[in-house]
DNA sequence: CCAATAGTGTCTGTTAGACAATATACA
DNA sequence: TGTATATTGTCTAACAGACACTATTGG
């Protein structure tokens, strides 16, 4: 069957798509792709990544992990497998598949990777729909909008807008970031009610003040873990 | 950055967890690995699969959909991407990865399959909890378990059962699926609700005749794409 | 009539959606 | 007190779970 060995490797690498919100919108970190001949892209904005190093890499995921390092300094964020994409046009050099990763970055985390100095020219880009306005190397563009897709179709039934946020906040900042990301206004009771009697969250002994009532701040409590809701959350009907 | 084609390349396959059901069990076909010196795991059973054919593969899923063909002589059948395994370990030629794809078959798609005389030795296993009793070759024990957990988890709130079935079936033994599935009994009228409401199915003018009341036949409205519910199904609660 | 399976009626429990009402800060 | 935001109360609708009941076939 396999004459194996001699058939031709596909370039194999692995790409992230980082994503992490401010008040008001998802942004998603990309590099420069270098400025050389022998380069494909050049200097087009495109996800971090690159091709796998057999010498250092463990695993797949310990390769999504070095390259999140690299770019972002960040340890261990929320980091969930994409899926594949290969085929024989996406990279001129050949044949070539990548395994992507996507990542989501609270607060912190965020701030961190703006003050990690990179080897490799990087910025945060807003992303509207699903997609950013610049057009990107390869097929990321495509990547990023299922990496898109697939947080907005979680946030209805799952907790990943939680690892979003920074360490402490309030209900109301929890709720925001779900309307962020899913692009409508949620019912506050509903969300309330949901997200309190779910085991999401602790209460931290300590309020948000402002020129108004204090809200309470809440934590996750536990950091690494997704929960899963057994109804969609989705504000107004779809139809 | 990417001193870039002078990496090593992974080795790199496309393997595919071919599944279909009994009214008694859930199945799995396996293939039996060559009986050659330079062939690793010889004569162990395995995922149907292999290195991609850079000059025949547009692209990943037609590898996968070629391999399908190849072993079943099924050309379309529910298709989905599962994952991707890749590590220095996996297999002992070295650093490898696989892009690995799940599919369902129904009856009729079954049976053609077992009718298909396969270069190569294939069987259907019955899958048990999730694992069959054979340890299998590479690390595909753990891919099996991947596509199992995969399917068992979007029965409750999916319609990939459905894919399953044969082209008419009654509810009864669309529940029966189900339930073979899900490895507990649901309760009947919850089913047939849910069913029924959404717009999966439609009647064929026919009924299934027996020692008994006769049981109307459906069919499935869109043989490709899966339905969504936005409640799980579940039986009894989980706790 | 009996056995067996198909199919329905109806009540309860949970939780999202809607929206009004109340609470607590600062200025 | 007024403004702003937090937090709660309450009613409704949708739908799963439970379980009893009726329907229709062959023997």
């Amino acid at each position: 069957m396999s004459r194996n060995l001699t058939f031709p490797r596909p370039l194999t690498t692995v790409d992230v798509v980082i994503l992490s919100a401010t008040t008001n919108a998802l942004e998603v970190l990309l590099v420069r792709r270098p400025d050389a001949a022998d380069e494909p892209y050049p200097k087009m904005w495109a996800l971090p990544g690159g091709f796998i190093d057999t010498a250092k890499d463990a695993d797949l995921e310990a390769c999504a992990l070095r390259k999140l390092k690299e770019k972002t300094g960040v340890q261990a964020p929320y980091l969930e497998q994409l899926g594949s994409w290969g085929n024989a046009k996406r990279d001129p050099r050949g044949w070539s598949a990548t395994h992507a990763y996507f990542a989501l970055m609270g607060a912190e985390d965020r701030s961190r990777a703006n003050d990690h100095p990179g080897s490799q020219e990087a910025q945060w880009f807003k992303v509207e729909e699903d997609r950013v306005k610049e057009r990107l190397a390869f097929d990321h563009g495509e990547i990023l909008k299922a990496a898109v897709q697939r947080l907005r179709s979680k946030v209805a039934y799952t907790s990943l807008p939680a690892f979003l946020m920074p360490s402490e906040f309030t209900l109301s900042e929890f709720q925001k970031m779900h309307e962020v990301l899913l692009g409508r206004t949620l019912e506050k009771k509903a969300f309330r009610t949901r997200v309190l009697t779910s085991e999401l969250l602790e209460e931290v002994p300590r309020k948000k003040e402002g020129a108004n009532r204090p809200a309470q701040l809440y934590r996750l409590k536990n950091k690494r873990r997704p929960i899963f809701f057994n109804r969609p959350i989705t504000g107004s009907a779809i139809d």
